[in-house]
DNA sequence: GAACGATATTTGAAATGTCAAAGGTTCCAG
DNA sequence: CTGGAACCTTTGACATTTCAAATATCGTTC
């Protein structure tokens, strides 16, 4: 923070370990966190742009996709981690727009599963080549080698941070 | 996604590029963004539970820690990654906490600047150094040189996203 | 077969999020 | 000194988000 350090680079302080600052598990989330938040903005804006929906409603209908037979609530809750009474409106609006289905099960009156249409299915097709492309252009600066690497490592990462959960976990 | 593939893998595609699907930058994408939920998620519960503050206003409070003087609605917009409708109700809120102060300077009335209250450095302090240490713990398993590998490439890629904007961007 | 615990979804209150439009202010050209 | 462009914040309409409480159904136990 103070502009005295900068110049005492490489001399005390070398390699490994404290680097120049401690608090590195925060910067690196600090860093993930804006990063992950400017890719979202950009995703959230094409989407809406180019197809008029909302990234909530795509990364549901992404998971509905890969499962014709279509995903219970909770299922779908689980998957895109996000609250239960959440999946009830994005579900809703969906089905108001003809891209998804709700259906209950005969065995099961608890149950609702939700499934794309033909026309959910033929909207998300468009959205997803679309988006790969985003992704692509976006990280079009990055070494393959490099997106390997941090995909491997963010998996540490993401496995580090699910075994040290405070609430009712396992997963 | 055929399974014809995943016969003949190391043979005829190795090492780089290829790896066993295409997709490299969207699976990484993928893994950031349901990682950063998961730190994100971890993080609101504790706020929430031990300071019963949200993640936004910590967010809000740390830019306003580090500017002792205060900062205008249009550049904690910035600094937060916020929209500035999003922000005026933030303040709103922590001004009625007694955390935020608004005050419109002389020089110029179209401006509002915030800042933080002496309680509202106080309870800020706390958080920060508890938000501190749960990132320790939550990447305890990551061995502290991949974090500073990651911090060194996340950069890498935020810096390519910055270039690939669509909108008015310019960092 | 009525009650109870477990499961699944919905609802309601409050906060956060976006975007676009509207309100004030300031500044500058004419 | 007046009109309009530029700047800053607020407002309003909606969508998303979380949590907790309420509903509804199932399965089992007595």
């Amino acid at each position: 923070m103070t502009e005295a350090e900068s110049a005492s680079v490489d001399l005390e302080i070398i390699v490994q370990g404290a680097q120049e600052g401690k608090k590195l598990e925060l910067r690196l989330w600090l860093r993930m966190l804006s990063t992950t938040k400017l890719i979202s903005q950009e995703i959230r804006r094409r989407l809406r742009n180019e197809f008029g929906a909302t990234l909530p409603q795509f990364d549901l209908m992404a998971q509905l996709y890969r499962e014709r037979e279509g995903l219970r609530l909770g299922e779908l809750s689980k998957r895109t981690m996000v609250t239960n009474g959440n999946v009830t409106g994005l579900v809703e609006r969906l089905e108001a727009d003809g891209l998804v289905l709700r259906v209950t099960p005969d065995g099961d009156r608890r149950v609702t599963v939700a499934k794309l249409t033909e026309k959910g299915e033929t909207s998300f097709s468009a959205m997803a080549a679309a988006h790969e492309g985003w992704l692509r252009d976006m990280m079009a600066d990055v070494d393959p080698a490099i997106v390997s690497e941090l995909w491997r490592d963010i998996g540490a990462v993401k496995s580090s941070v699910s075994n040290h959960l405070s609430g009712t976990d396992f997963d």
